[in-house]
DNA sequence: CGATTTCCTTGATCAGGATCAAACGAAAGG
DNA sequence: CCTTTCGTTTGATCCTGATCAAGGAAATCG
């Protein structure tokens, strides 16, 4: 009902929890409010489409909270995600109204929506805009290639340890930065998410997570309820750092 | 000598072959001028390092001419090619001087090469170079993202026939576009870099190349050398279109 | 010229992860 | 309540691609 509300009301910018990372942290003033003007929330529920690969979109938008992936499929139905987008991402892309990817919610989700076409306008007539999405999507690309590699080169023990590495970083970057404490999250998707993400079969996914609960890197409650008793020994295990995880 | 000579005398933009399809594109007139000032070439031999990863980039520019490619490397020596750079490609990142790729070329390489300083402040203040980039950069992440795709579910053979089929649709799509007759090419990239940028070793590389020749879907004369006797049978061993190779 | 190096091919064997298969726990639904 | 479904775990076996190893062809160099 609250989410319901959201769609409804929209919160001010000025109150938004991605105010400064999303793709109007450069606006202000003006540009700020025609924003405002043209945009408007969407709710989606875990599991839920928010887009399909092929359809029009006819919008564009950042995610204000929850986690989205992006995938895309093969003909005989394999699957690669190619994105995992959290609050302040931004989905679609200007000058091209047909999705080339799934989008789907795989936790509750809401979207701040913009309606194409004077999105599209603003773009042109302002560089604000434009400029931090040039900077986002420059940092996606980052994030695309780094991935590359773990596609390419890294052993399904070291993708694991990679995206759990990744996930803790983020979420648990709030609760326990520096400190040397365990950290714990819930993951935002299922074993078929993650094997889909990593490049590998769900059951090797589940093998290699009960294979680091073995080794003491994780402690598994619930399934997906993680704690992670050494930052630096997960951490270890992801084959990017230089040592093989003996010293520090 | 020729291109020593580019170095110090640097074509015209006018008469540029990159002009309509680089970072520059949108530019014309005064913005022009003001790149051409800031602009100056630069040539490298097959093999040559452009940039080290972790080294200061004291320049951003566009590839003119020549094969350049994009690798990482991890601590122990794993490799992965994250990026294959054909004339009009950008290289490097507006506001970030320290590379996080090799840059290398494989073929002997022209560059058009800004100064970072006055280039960022270039992009600050008028809107088309940075609308040009941030749109060769959205191709950029679609294709990393492609690749992604391959990488995490293709077989060999498919990856092989992906890499084939990309360089043939772009280095024959001048001389025999919608021929029904015979592509040929020369593969810029040895087998080593194939297995990087497919995540293969190079043994496998070799064998599946052989193995495409056995089966009559490419030619090899001089083993760089690639003649496709009939495109869509090649197409059809990629994994990308639903008829598994026996439709068309 | 022969020697070295670079790039490529091919063979033999191994192993990491896929596939096939069964079963479990928790939640949802009749 | 029992049944179904979904997400997950675990086992057995297979297979693709990696690894180890040897040798060939062409270019480069002394």
């Amino acid at each position: 009902m609250s989410l319901h509300a959201l769609k409804l009301a929209p919160q001010d910018c000025g109150a938004c929890p991605i105010r400064h990372l999303a793709v109007c942290a450069r606006c202000d003033g003006p540009e700020l409010a025609k924003l405002e003007e043209i945009k408007y929330y969407r709710s989606f529920q875990a599991g839920q489409n928010v887009v399909w690969s092929g359809d029009r979109m006819d919008f564009l938008g950042s995610v204000v909270s929850g986690i989205a992936i992006l995938t895309q499929t093969m003909a005989d139905g394999r699957r690669q995600m190619v994105g995992l987008l959290q609050p302040s991402d931004f989905v679609g892309r200007p000058g091209r109204a047909i999705a080339p990817y799934d989008v789907t919610a795989t936790t509750d989700l809401v979207m701040c929506c913009f309606r194409r076409k004077p999105f599209e306008d603003m773009m042109a007539a302002t560089p604000h805009v434009a400029q931090r999405l040039l900077e986002m999507t420059l940092d996606e690309l980052d994030a695309a290639r780094e991935w590359m590699l773990l596609l390419g080169r890294k052993t399904a023990r070291e993708k694991i340890a990679s995206l759990l590495s990744i996930i803790a970083r983020r979420d648990a970057g709030l609760q326990a930065k520096a400190a040397k404490g365990p950290i714990s999250f819930d993951l935002p998707l299922t074993r078929e998410e993650m094997a889909d993400y990593l490049g590998l079969t769900l059951e090797t996914v589940s093998r290699q997570m009960s294979a680091l609960k073995r080794d003491g890197v994780v402690t598994l409650e619930e399934k997906r309820r993680i704690v992670v008793p050494n930052f630096d020994r997960l951490a270890s295990q992801t084959g990017d750092d230089s040592d093989g995880g003996f010293r520090s």
